[in-house]
DNA sequence: GTTACGTCCGTAGTCAAGTACGGAGTCAAG
DNA sequence: CTTGACTCCGTACTTGACTACGGACGTAAC
């Protein structure tokens, strides 16, 4: 078995990304990764840009992305139909930065909470809470 | 019914905070949302507090964690062993700073993206895949 | 050429995070 | 004091993302 990261079985290609095979046929079920086509009757072979893809798939979603919301920025990544492109693009461009805003002010917020830990013993009200409350996102109205 | 804000029924409650009456009970059996006390047999009240909290464990799974993870964090917030809570918050933030790399990362893959494909016409190779792709998460070993 | 291990593929099971349902109790209005 | 809307609580169903299983086939090593 040539294991020359080129032409990886399933198995290997499982193993070197740290998934499960399953998950491979998955992706592939659901059109995150394509299927090389198989050699007559015979196995199938994994290369660099399916790594790739299986590893960006997973960083987006340790970022919050759905499965359904990868595959559009993988249809983006691919470059089909540029015109399009920009317009999906765009909303995502702007949820991101809406999550990187979150994000930082949770950082924010755990940082302090652990300085001030380790500073003064005793009461510390959360930074926390605050740093993700009534944040932009469509804050419960006032109705008054 | 008074609706002041600070002693909603169950279902004002979950009307104000956007989630359905069922994921209110649902996390308060999950421990992430305190029962406030029902007078004796009576309707249980919600305020402020109850709200921010909801408001948190939403965000923060947009962020990407799972329910426990929230879990872990209010449990800091509500800042009741400091000493311990140090160590948790250090781990979380470690994860967070990491995430933040990786949306930034992905924040810039997109914008040049769609900065590109209104520029250019035609094949752009992605640099979104690039962006997150063997990132420093255990990036997969060369064997050799 | 057969044995062992891996792939292929379809179907079924699991786990997290809700969401729905049904019957009994509560409560404000009429 | 009944009616209608809502709460309470337990149990059951759904959805997304896997994960496992089983039988037929491929392939490498003996």
């Amino acid at each position: 078995m040539k294991n020359d990261l080129e032409s990886l079985t399933i198995g290997a290609f499982a193993k070197a990304v740290r998934v499960n095979v399953e998950t491979i046929r998955f992706y592939q079920r659901k059109g995150l990764l394509p299927e090389p086509a198989r050699p007559y009757g015979g196995i199938r072979r994994y290369g660099h840009a399916d790594m790739a893809r299986v590893k960006f798939v997973k960083s987006a979603q340790r970022l919050g992305f759905s499965l359904d919301e990868v595959g559009q920025l993988l249809k983006l990544a691919d470059g089909a139909h540029c015109s399009e492109a920009a317009g999906l693009a765009a909303l995502r461009l702007a949820d991101v930065r809406t999550r990187l805003a979150d994000l930082a002010r949770m950082e924010a917020a755990l940082s302090t909470l652990v300085s001030e830990c380790n500073a003064q013993q005793g009461k510390v009200s959360c930074p926390l809470i605050a740093a993700l409350d009534c944040s932009r996102t469509e804050c419960f109205e006032h109705k008054a």
